[in-house]
Formats: structure tokens, C-alpha cells, sequence
DNA sequence: TTATACAGGACTAAAATGGTCCCCAATCGA
DNA sequence: TCGATTGGGGACCATTTTAGTCCTGTATAA
């Protein structure tokens, strides 16, 4: 599947909500029912953002939640990376080189390339992006099919 | 993480090596020992990759597994996709459309793009790549990049 | 000073994952 | 035709990860 865990989603789903309506803090009572899910896994996912950097808290009344900088200014990468840690296609391809098979492997370097390619692609979307109603025009056949063949005919 | 499961790592490791020996059908048994891993393990992986149809086997003495097409036309997509299923990034983004939070999430859309261009990308990438010792050259930086942002420029 | 709201972390239940094993079926060659 | 070789299918278990809940503490505004 190569799927993002589910929490990593409802984060997707609140900072849309917040980045929808910046001014004000946002509780996480009131976000939780807006976005329909239940409040203290919300609640958790809104801790780990903050101290990702991502959100920044207020406490005490009239207090909550609000981006800590602009939408546009906030990646699909940094959410994912907020929640399960950087974006890595392989165990080895985030270094610390803690596989022992790196003799035998023959594909971990490539793996690697493969996971900055995601990771650039991630970065490039953002928040601004994904809060909007409006579907995002990715270019999902053409540029992206372009650009890796001309990168094979380099190899 | 947006990490690949361990196993499809495995399945890659071992795709790549029968992909450097064409010719010869190759033992699960013979397999595990070149790549360093439990022959059981690397045996249940190789059934997954012939059910997905990308190794044909044969069974008997003299008998194993040879890639059912050519390296270059197998992508690290129909890899993955074989051990994990299909690749979408949320448990939306590959429709049977079983959730019902639909309405108050507002992103489910754009994830679905996101992991299209996901999905795109390691379709570019073929095992003939994976295999090669040396690295593949992905356009880790620029091409991406302007694509895009070029994209964003469009929305 | 009190109600509001976040912080941190312990804890549990459920699910996914990784790994092993066993018995059966096909094939080759002596 | 028999036996050795090699894959096929699936049950099974242990472990880890994930999701979700809850409790106690602390900051802040009115």
C-alpha cells in the first residue's frame, strides 16, 4: 500500500481545517467536531504537530491552535514527517546504516534516489494545496513521465 | 515513515538479483543464500511475485524462478504493488469508497492526486534501474521541482 | 480564582507484520 | 516407475506497531 498511517491523515485533515480559517485559535473540542472524529485522538494528533513546529498552542481561555506559519509555507512532507517520522522508502534509506545486508542488498543506494524523488514530490505540495476545495492539478501524466525517462536515458 | 513493508524490500533485493542472471531459473534455496536472508521468508516472497505475475516458476529438479518479462519492463509500482497491494497513500485514494467521513474531510481529492503522482513516479522507475550496481540518477532536485511548481502555478 | 484549554505520558486493545512450518503437487532423470 | 528436487498453498504464532483512551498537571484569560 505504501500508506500513511491514519493519524497522519487526520492530521492532513485539521491543519486543512485551521488553514481555512487562520486568524482565530482553534480548540481542539472544536476541531474535533468539525473534522467528525473523536476528541482525545485528535487531541494527540494536534500535540504532535505542535512539536513538530508545525502548530503553535495557546493554552488557557479563548486559546487552541493556529498555524505556525503560512499554508503555502507548509508541506505534505512536513505533516507526514511530523506524524511518522521522515519520509523514507526503506530502512536503510534514511542512514544511521544500521542494515548489516548492505553487502548482499545491491539496491539500497537506488532506493534512496527513489525516496528523495518522493520526498522532493511531497514537498512540493502544499498545505495551501491540499485545504483547498478545489481539486489540485498535479501533473500526473505527461511532466513527471517526461522527466524520469529523460533520467533513464542518462543512466 | 511512508515506509515500504520489509518484505517488499526483500522482494526487490531478490528481483534485482535473478534480474543480473536472466538466463538460468534460480532455487529459492540458491536465492536466500546469494541474498543472506531465511529461505522461508524469501520463498513466501517469491510466491507473491509469481501470483502477481511477475516471476513465472518452474517446479522439479533443475526448476526455479526467471522473470516472467524483461528487467526494464517490470517498475518498482508492480513490485510493490505485488506484496502490499495497490499504492495509495490513505485508505481513500483507491476508491470502494468506504469512508464515511467524506464529507467533513475535504482533502481525500487531493490525496488522490498526490499518490497518483506517487504512483507515476515508481512506475518510471524499472527494475533494470534497481538492479544496476551503479546508482540510478533520478532528478532528485530540479526537474521535479519545476514541474511541480509549475503545477501549483496552475491551480 | 476559576473555568478553559493544552502538555505529557501511561496504558490497553486490536491489527498488521514478519517469520516458520508442514504437507501436497509437479517435474526431471536414473 | 521411483525418488530426489523444487515450487504451491496455507495454517499458525510471536512480535511490533498502531490507534485510541484516560489521567494528572500547568498555563492563561477574564
Amino acid at each position: 500500500m505504501l500508506k500513511m498511517s491514519r493519524l497522519t491523515d487526520y492530521a492532513a485533515v485539521v491543519m486543512a481545517q485551521i488553514a481555512r480559517h487562520p486568524e482565530q485559535p482553534h480548540a481542539a473540542t472544536e476541531l474535533a467536531e468539525a473534522v467528525q472524529l473523536p476528541h482525545p485522538t485528535v487531541s494527540k494528533t494536534l500535540k504532535m504537530l505542535v512539536r513538530a513546529g508545525l502548530l503553535e498552542s495557546q493554552r488557557g481561555a479563548q486559546g487552541g491552535y493556529r498555524l505556525a506559519r503560512s499554508a503555502s509555507q507548509i508541506t505534505a512532507s512536513d505533516i507526514i514527517t511530523a506524524i511518522e517520522g521522515p519520509v523514507a522508502m526503506t530502512e536503510c534509506s534514511h542512514a544511521d546504516g544500521e542494515c548489516e545486508l548492505v553487502a548482499t542488498c545491491g539496491v539500497a543506494d537506488n532506493w534512496q534516489r527513489v525516496s528523495m524523488a518522493v520526498r522532493t514530490l511531497l514537498d512540493s505540495v502544499t498545505l495551501a494545496h491540499l485545504a483547498q476545495t478545489t481539486p489540485i492539478k498535479l501533473p500526473v501524466q505527461l511532466p513527471i513521465q517526461t522527466v524520469t525517462l529523460a533520467a533513464s536515458s542518462d543512466l
